[in-house]
DNA sequence: GTACTACATTTGTACCTACAAATTTGGTAA
DNA sequence: TTACCAAATTTGTAGGTACAAATGTAGTAC
């Protein structure tokens, strides 16, 4: 489906435009399917993005700054996140003793249960989409990507 | 700049991983600058979006339905947006004297005046990004995205 | 030690989003 | 006309986001 069909245009669109279109229609795709797959797990994707962060730490303790210069959308509220995440008791916060400005932020083992519930079903949503494509296309539409944001 | 460092990952990520990274930053990347242009403006990317599929109905109003399946987000909150809306006096909304359940929203001239005021501007940013790609790149782009979220 | 500045995080506020439930109106069958 | 179901929109609620201001801590100059 053309992206023309998707917003019911009438008026052909010029390529810089549909483009961009494109791109923010296709991010909302992956994200209402990825929705999904996060509901009942009662987590949501920046949630859930906080805790692939914390597992990547492999047993140390991150920060507020680490976690938040990880993540996609920079702009996210970090603390309200992990209040969150903590309520659920699936990470644990505690006052650096080196700094006490700085926050430690670990992923409990319940945390990492729940990711690795998640991997299976995180690996098919990925896969769901790049597999319309050929790994040829996939790294010519990474490349492009990478440029048009540049 | 890679995504992996955008992410500051440590370990190597496949293709498909790469690519839904991709898509989510670069769609993060395009709403942050456009956040930008519509701040003086008062509006949300959301509220803009209504004015635009408004002006695109030449004069016909438009009920909430025909804005919903128009619109890129295809879950906002219509009702609210257009009060949003109606509350800067960009836009009228009536019941339809034929079916009474609808609404009929039409943009208004001080509607128009904002939007045209942002034409070039929004015109601008949209070639920001395209201008890093030839016009066969953006149309390989295009097609590639199509494909991978059909 | 005091003042000053920067760092790290938290809080406040207003808005937006997701989703379900509620409301109002229209159409249809008995 | 009444009952009932569907269509169109609105409302409620619980989150999430953006951004500025506030808080608490560390380091440095005097």
């Amino acid at each position: 489906m053309k992206i023309e069909d998707v917003i019911k245009s009438t008026v052909a669109l010029d390529n810089a435009t549909r483009t961009l279109l494109n791109i923010m229609f296709a991010q909302n795709v992956i994200s209402d399917k990825f929705n999904e797959i996060l509901k009942p797990f009662d987590l949501s994707p920046e949630q859930y993005n906080v805790l692939r962060i914390l597992r990547g730490q492999k047993g140390k303790p991150a920060n507020m700054c680490v976690i938040q210069e990880r993540m996609i959308a920079k702009t996210s509220n970090t603390t309200r996140l992990v209040d969150k995440l903590l309520l659920k008791e699936l990470v644990t916060r505690e006052v650096c003793p080196e700094n006490r400005r700085k926050m430690e932020i670990q992923i409990t083992s319940k945390g990492l249960e729940v990711l690795s519930d998640l991997d299976s079903k995180v690996e098919d949503h990925e896969n769901y989409f790049a597999k319309k494509l050929t790994s040829e296309e996939l790294e010519l539409l990474n490349d492009l990507l990478e440029k048009y944001r540049s």
